[in-house]
DNA sequence: TCCATATTTCTATAATTATAGAAATATAAA
DNA sequence: TTTATATTTCTATAATTATAGAAATATGGA
């Protein structure tokens, strides 16, 4: 199930915490943020982070169907880009959400 | 295993990502941050939630052993309050880990 | 002490996620 | 077209997480 504008917010957020949880898909993230948006090959990603295959597929599934990166065909290489827009959604839902009251409340949105 | 000061940043950030990767749980959290810093008693919080008995208790313990949250006892009462500083401090993350080179980068955190 | 309440632990089962090898698919280059 | 590369899908198994009822523990009040 791939996210889009219509998720609720709820799912959205629970899905995309559940694919940062994991520490393997945080080393991913990052070595893939520091590739910056021209994103990197499969190939390339795994040897630097040290999982490969049907393991690193895997991964990367959940974190595109979360929404957080998208994939681009570039030849015979798939090459995973984030999508630095929907972290950032994420990291304003966690202050928006869970820190109302306590300095961080934003009025008006709509949990779904 | 409860997570502390010596957890290594990427082992606290999965952990308590993971403790947040549920509907059930950010719903749980949502209504403990209403409840704000004097918290709530967990029949209270069940109530409220519509989740009780052992799934409640089996959520609240991985959000407690994520850092997420801590417990008080009041009498025969569990209260549970949430830890607002490491919520912000796992928004921090997102932001300085995963939108680095996108405007959100901090130089010289130590990545444990 | 006895009782009612609050919560947990125990136990079991179902569901999901993780790990990994092998085969299959797609594509570019020779 | 043949070959090598890149990645996925298939299949299987292990591990973790979720759900839930029942029994156990802890505490405050009558």
């Amino acid at each position: 199930m791939e996210m889009n504008q219509q998720t609720p917010v709820l799912t959205f957020a629970a899905s995309a915490f559940a694919a940062l949880g994991s520490e393997q898909r945080l080393t991913i993230l990052r070595r893939l943020v520091r590739a910056g948006p021209n994103g990197m090959a499969i190939g390339d990603l795994g040897e630097a982070v040290g999982i490969t295959g049907s393991v690193l597929t895997h991964h990367l599934k959940q974190m595109v169907s979360a929404g957080l990166l998208h994939q681009e065909k570039d030849g015979r290489r798939i090459i995973s880009v984030v999508d630095y827009d929907q972290i950032r959604a994420l990291s304003d839902y966690l202050i928006a959400e869970c820190c109302a009251d306590q300095g961080g409340h934003q009025e008006g949105l709509d949990h779904g």
